[in-house]
DNA sequence: AAGACACTCAACCGCTCAGCA
DNA sequence: CTGCTGAGCGGTTGAGTGTCT
């Protein structure tokens, strides 16, 4: 690859997650959040990055996440949400609770794409590929506005250019209003405005930002977390917990294997 | 059975943004 | 206002795994 590690100094780990630093992250986190994430690899003995430590936490680790493929509702709300919103795969993880942004980008990359292309959808301007090349215009059947599609244009034709993110949170920048104006152009009203569901995701966010993990300061126990995460129907029951915690002293061998007993644990559907 | 190829997804990287002094 | 720092985001990589020949 020839970059730069983000993490150039010595002894920092890289590479995939052990389960003994998997269960030394978890402990942290569950009895002291996470304030400071640049923080968080010295305070719970490890030796990562903190960028690592919150990737690995926020993808992978994190207690309200599910598991396992998108169901076809989720794949829908990911096309519908990609088409307004390009390819910010953040936005698009806060409308879906428990997925995160890496899943549903993999997601997107691997499956979704696919299965668009196969009905003769574009993936990046969600219009009919047929008609691509001879109108741009958008049809009853396509699932973007042509202002998204310039979007994706945009972001093509300049691929080092980032700027989509320039855009603020709320979409209101200069940047978002002028490559991504679905809201404020002419053809705001796709098909998915009149859609109740896809109204609602594009106006609320299920993520409050006040999940109990966020806020574990005064060293809350597993078995709190646990009834915590209980009570708010979150994916861990106690059992899970004590075992994710200690799943490695069983001989298992890597976090794989908290996938496969996430998705066995539950009927097989995820977690 | 074994090698080649395809696919998946965890993890990495660089960049940008937000907050603060 | 400016510069610094930490956090978050999206693009990309590559190891592991599955499928095909």
């Amino acid at each position: 690859m020839g970059r730069q590690p983000c993490c150039d100094k010595l002894g920092v780990k890289r590479g995939p997650w052990t389960a003994e630093e998997d269960r030394k992250l978890i402990n942290f986190i569950l009895t002291n959040g996470h304030c400071c994430w640049r923080a968080v690899p010295k305070l719970a003995g490890l030796l990562r990055c903190g960028k690592s430590c919150r990737l690995r936490w926020t993808n992978y680790l994190r207690p309200d996440l599910k598991r396992g493929l998108l169901t076809d509702a989720e794949e829908q709300v990911v096309i519908d949400l990609h088409a307004k919103l390009g390819n910010r795969w953040s936005k698009i993880a806060a409308k879906l609770p428990g997925r995160t942004d890496n899943e549903i980008k993999n997601h997107w990359n691997t499956h979704i794409k696919k299965k668009l292309i196969k009905m003769g959808i574009d993936p990046i301007t969600h219009e009919p590929l047929d008609r691509k090349a001879s109108s741009p215009a958008t049809t009853s059947q396509s699932v973007v506005t042509a202002e998204s599609k310039s979007d994706e244009a945009t972001k093509q034709q300049s691929p080092q250019n980032n700027s989509v993110r320039n855009a603020s949170p709320d979409g209101s920048s200069p940047t978002e209003s002028s490559t991504n104006t679905a809201s404020t152009g002419g053809t705001s009203s796709s098909s998915h405005d009149q859609d109740p569901l896809v109204k609602w995701l594009l106006e609320e966010d299920p993520l409050t930002g006040d999940e109990p993990w966020l806020s574990f300061t005064d060293n809350v126990d597993v078995d709190e977390f646990s009834s915590i995460a209980a009570g708010l129907a979150l994916p861990w029951d106690g059992a899970t917990v004590d075992w994710l915690l200690d799943y490695q002293d069983f001989g298992l061998e890597g976090s794989s294997m908290v996938d496969s007993h996430m998705v066995n644990s539950s009927n097989g559907s995820k977690f």
